[in-house]
DNA sequence: CGTTTTTGACCTGCGC
DNA sequence: GCGCAGGTCAAAAACG
């Protein structure tokens, strides 16, 4: 990382999420809804971008297409300080690590088993100062090679890549 | 040397 | 009130 800026000078609420580095299968919203019980198989688009991201090298993806906007992220700076109102997004790409770098550093602070799945879950966490966005990646139990992504927050950098 | 990873323990919320 | 599930933190170790 080069920058240390907490933020710019003005205009809190940028846009950063328009075009991730990576493509993705399926993206969900979740505003205040949640997950529904189970993992309906209607957001896995049948078939996803069959990428040959193996184990590593994974810096680019060859391409960015996959751009969408927010629904709840931006208000009026207003309902920010709720207690969950973080953006919940999850991502379900088919690949065969669960590291996918998305341009930003990420550092695990914690693995989990969760019953619903005989893989483990792992948390991750933004390493950049300032960012407390969170990443939550999951293998799904149906497809062990589909991996689950939600990300949780926003980031505070948007230079950072 | 700094940062990250890893594993276990601990905490919280919810259900019963 | 206790148990379960999920989530987070922390100390030590590993790695660059």
């Amino acid at each position: 990382m080069t920058d240390k800026n907490p933020r710019p000078p003005d205009s809190p609420d940028d846009d950063f999420t328009n075009q991730w580095p990576l493509e993705l299968s399926e993206y969900l919203n979740f505003d205040d809804d949640q997950w529904p019980d189970d993992y309906p198989e209607s957001f896995v688009s049948g078939h996803v971008f069959s990428h040959n991201n193996q184990a590593n090298e994974v810096g680019n993806f060859g391409g960015s297409s996959t751009h969408f906007e927010e629904s709840s992220s931006r208000d009026v700076g207003n309902e920010r300080e709720k207690k969950e109102v973080r953006d919940r997004v999850a991502f379900k790409t088919k690949s065969e690590v669960e590291i996918l770098d998305d341009g930003f550093k990420w550092r695990k602070y914690g693995k989990k088993m969760v019953k619903n799945s005989p893989n483990p879950r792992n948390y991750y966490r933004c390493s950049v100062d300032g960012c407390q966005v969170k990443k939550r990646v999951e293998r799904d139990k149906d497809d062990p090679r589909y991996v689950i992504t939600t990300y949780e927050g926003i980031h505070n950098h948007q230079n950072c890549i």
